[in-house]
DNA sequence: TTTAAGTCGAACAGTGTTGTTCAGGTTTTC
DNA sequence: GAAAACCTGAACAACACTGTTCGACTTAAA
């Protein structure tokens, strides 16, 4: 491989992510004259637009993840839900029009597979903390899974539509989550 | 107006919502097809395939504020909310791709304007309730409006994806949103 | 039963996309 | 400096879709 050809699949990554993040139906010849490069030349290199999408895909959730292994998860439940919700709102919030992308272009069983890592890590949270009697368990897992995704993304609409702080946003996720999350008090 | 014409328009609004719920791509050609009709036919009733997606859409909006009608959300609005959610989550699920393709094939002005009438109930429920106290006030109503459609549509992708039974649909979004919406207990 | 309204399929042009091929030019790399 | 790897734009076929036109046929309505 040579030097030149590394820097242009790299650039056209970096500019899938972009021109994909801004539409997901973002075409081929839209990414590569993003990426400075010819049609042919990102042919070259992605076979398909499906491959070129799932490798932009991920690079993006490979970064997301080393970003998460970063945070420490230890501790109260609670106060580690938060700092879940500090480090990923953001990235999920500029990558969520490419995680519809996705959606659109990959077989649902590649989709499944590359979203595993970062989800690993919040079901493995709010586990540990219905464990430790901090999170209700009269609602399944795989609930409170999905209303975390759900109310990030719920906070990247509301932040585009301009109904929402950029710096309320993680308060405001975690305050409703944690309310959300809270064993309910017997009457 | 022949009696043929308005039958035809019936059928075509019809298999444009089965299609479109099924795929918000669907092409004008399939809804024909589904309606039994040609294509040729079809545009001369809707000129554009933005205005049959419209039509389609004002119908099912229609039809869902007249449920919301009969529904009395007056009394705790606690419970109120429940009456909500109970009325809505299935009309919201079945009809979330439809949605999809509103917003894709119409402009932003005309998508909102449809919306108007069922959110504005939801407003209007929220208000009250954080007027008596029954919701929390330290965030947004915006968000609180945000957060209930989150939950409803949340419900309906776990329900397509298996993991919800449609008997636990109702009690699941309710205890969630009235858990999310009580205001704090001052520690 | 006549007439106007409506329908039908086939066919057409226009557009946008994907993926491929070609012939010639530029960079690495050794 | 020579060879291999790489890039380029232009052009091409294939496909799917939209929206329109045509001429012939069927149906509702008075």
């Amino acid at each position: 491989m040579r030097a030149d050809a590394l820097r242009n699949i790299d650039a056209i990554l970096e500019a899938g992510h972009r021109c994909l993040a801004a539409d997901p139906d973002a075409s081929v010849g839209d990414i590569a004259k993003a990426a400075g490069v010819g049609r042919v030349t990102l042919y070259g290199h992605f076979a398909n637009r499906a491959e070129l999408v799932e490798a932009v895909v991920q690079r993006a959730l490979a970064r997301f993840d080393a970003a998460l292994a970063s945070v420490d998860f230890g501790g109260d439940p609670r106060q580690a839900l938060v700092r879940l919700v500090e480090a990923s709102w953001r990235p999920t919030a500029e990558s969520a029009n490419l995680l519809v992308a996705a959606e659109r272009a990959l077989p649902p069983e590649k989709l499944l597979a590359t979203h595993e890592g970062p989800a690993k890590r919040v079901v493995e949270l709010l586990e540990r903390g219905r464990e430790a009697g901090a999170f209700r368990t009269d609602l399944p897992t795989s609930w409170l899974v999905a209303m975390f995704h759900a109310t990030v993304h719920a906070a990247a609409n509301e932040l585009a539509a301009g109904n929402l702080d950029p710096d309320a946003a993680a308060p405001t996720i975690a305050t409703t989550l944690l309310a959300a999350f809270t064993p309910p008090t017997p009457t």
